[in-house]
DNA sequence: TCTTAAATGCAACTAAGTTGCATTTAAGAA
DNA sequence: TTCTTAAATGCAACTTAGTTGCATTTAAGA
């Protein structure tokens, strides 16, 4: 239970901290896996609209505390920001079919990206799926 | 104009030559360009019904002559399988913004993915938007 | 030219996500 | 404590992408 962690964060931006934001940013915060909308809905103990989901999420992206991805189904999931993750510099990310964590994988090497200054680079998205080390029989 | 290699192709792997089947392989054919359905039903010059064109699609994807990917938003964009392109390996593609083409990048180095091997990776999706080289002024 | 499986179109559907607008509510001001 | 107001919410209606079932059309070999 992470409800007062939220209620802070919330009231530090400036966001109010309703009942239903709160309970949808500890949702986000009790885990580190990869929700899309219907597994978020799934978790919830209290009704709360498509859209208003949709609106905080977005809310929460732009505030810096969700990442939101496309998956190679096209469906977008949202994770969030633990200390663990950077968005200062690009990195892929690994969706374990298992846990549906997501894990931040080493960004690519600068040799790697000298190679590609010949074309401009604007935006990155990666995204592998499969079975995280914890999740691997050892 | 490449209707008659459309045709061969299609009579090789068995299937038939319709009118409608050709006009659609020929759009692919004749460009380096990912395409989306509306970019494509926007250079039919015959009328083709949504659900035949991604019946169609799909069956050029199976036949290994199309490859199809998600862009980051989630849309699905597919693209003519030309000699340069190989499926063979896993390799980042680059989206160009302005000519919309989509530019095979090289291979991620084998130290980068040695790195990954404690983890089990199942698929990679890596996608990225810019401008490539032909259209950046020199 | 006949036959038949492949190809096609239509209608109806699902799922994801968006927009406009009216209503509710948290939180600071009085 | 109550009042005020902008933020938050829900509803209805919409868009876009893609799918499914089924009846009809058609290419290509017999």
């Amino acid at each position: 239970m992470s409800r007062q962690r939220a209620e802070e964060i919330l009231k530090q931006h400036a966001k109010r901290a309703t009942e239903k934001r709160v309970a949808l940013l500890e949702i986000l915060m009790d885990s580190s896996k990869a929700f899309t909308l219907s597994k978020i809905e799934e978790r919830l103990t209290i009704p709360i609209d498509r859209v208003t989901i949709y609106r905080t999420l977005h809310c929460y992206e732009m505030m810096g505390l969700v990442t939101k991805m496309v998956d190679h189904k096209g469906i977008c999931i949202y994770m969030y920001n633990h200390e663990a993750h950077s968005n200062s510099h690009v990195h892929p990310h690994l969706r374990c079919k298992a846990c549906e964590k997501v894990v931040c994988l080493p960004c690519l090497p600068s040799e790697y990206m000298n190679q590609l200054v010949k074309h401009e680079i604007k935006e990155m998205y990666f995204l592998m799926d499969g079975i995280c080390s914890n999740c691997l029989p050892t």
